[in-house]
DNA sequence: CGGTCACTTGAGCGTCCTCAACTGCGGTGG
DNA sequence: CCACCGCAGTTGAGGACGCTCAAGTGACCG
């Protein structure tokens, strides 16, 4: 039962090393300006696999643009989306050796990557880099710990509004949020199924708390209802 | 519907300076050394609050003996713990400036534990001990992405089997664990309820997975049936 | 314009939850 | 020393929430 078909083809764009720099003042510029490593910029298409779960950590990156997932998958093929990253998102670090989640484009992505191997021995020698990657792992616990009070312990209804919020928050330009992510890739996040997410998305535009453009682009009516609901 | 009743009274032991050192030739060790932090020992009764969610977080712990529970909750009451930790594991750490989960002792519980802000000074000026810091940390965050993909996408049955092998890891000893926590902890760790876990038990004890010498002394009779259905 | 895929909606079902009763163990006090 | 009390755990019955299976709709793309 695997969730996603994943494009045979793997064109990837030809790396632009000293590619203009984005307009990202985070965390990530800093480690890349302090530690002297320079960041590579590199393309995916749509549904195609960055890193696979257990592979070595070869790179950590930053979304440019696009969106990307990261989960983890049951034997018969159940699937846990344990975040989705955006433009101005590090994902891939991970202090051991090898990656413990995977990693796909859920849209045509652009990232910038370092080698995990200098930004490592830069945090050797600079204890700015090696802060800054530690806050950034706490960052995913802290997201981690939120994202399993949801799916141990809330309903269907709370879960939606959660992500809502969450997205709201992540990715609202004029009041109005692109989802660039399908249903089934809600649900695997939220714990639930695809039809769950549907309906529940359904009632909250019912209840006049949301409104759709098209499935993907919804507008936010009523945040403090939603916020209530959320538990 | 509060899960646990605080014990009102919060008699501590006083803190002993340059206690003798526990056997735990581990990573909290070498960071207490490498950064001249010094160590105390502190004491906890069963059911006492170790600090809150939300509170200033000013020192890091250790467990020496006992065992810890850190929790989020819901507005009405619904629990998440996020962990529980034994002796030799590491709590508390967190490069923010508050706590994001409460802390309770499950038992009479006794840690060693140094300010934070010793640590993060220690980790200023010697890269090792960032090191440390962000290693532990990351391995709170693999531990909470195998935890989503439980509550998310696990069986009561899976669950429980997860449960009992990494208690069985962490806590076995001579084939046998003795569990410091109740059934409604397991539950509120695993997203479930406490019936069902008492369920889940009872039928691998008919199956002959498992047999118990009292409801937490636990053998486990076939770890391999136990892995296969975690799935 | 036809096909595919994402999404929605409905009906029925199953897993786990809720509520309740009962059991057994451990601690305490008569 | 034993009886009692309280709490943890077990077990049962019934119900609800979310899942499964299925059909239908609409949007996008070739």
């Amino acid at each position: 039962m695997l969730t996603q078909t994943i494009s045979a083809t793997t064109t990837k764009v030809a790396p632009a090393c000293h590619a203009q720099t984005p307009p990202f003042a985070d965390q990530f510029s800093v480690i890349a300006r302090c530690s002297g490593v320079v960041a590579t910029e590199f393309s995916y298409k749509k549904e195609e696999e960055i890193y696979g779960e257990d592979e070595p950590a070869e790179y950590v990156y930053q979304v440019i643009r696009g969106a990307v997932r990261t989960y983890k998958l049951l034997s018969d093929g159940r699937r846990q989306i344990g975040a989705f990253h955006l433009p101005g998102d590090v994902f891939g670090l991970d202090p051991d050796s090898t990656h413990r989640l995977t990693a796909e484009a859920i849209t045509d992505t652009t990232v910038r990557l370092v080698k995990r191997r200098s930004l490592e021995a830069a945090a050797g020698s600079n204890v700015q880099v090696a802060h800054h990657l530690w806050t950034m792992t706490a960052s995913d616990l802290r997201h981690a710990e939120d994202h399993m009070l949801l799916l141990g312990r809330k309903t269907a209804l709370e879960r939606v509004a959660t992500f809502l919020l969450e997205m709201d928050r992540r990715l609202a330009k004029a009041g109005m949020m692109a989802l660039p992510m399908c249903r089934r890739d809600i649900g695997d996040y939220l714990g639930l199924t695809l039809e769950t997410v549907s309906r529940a998305l359904s009632q909250l535009n019912d209840q006049g708390i949301l409104a759709f453009s098209s499935a993907r682009q919804i507008v936010l009516r009523n945040r403090q209802r939603l916020a209530d609901m959320d538990a």
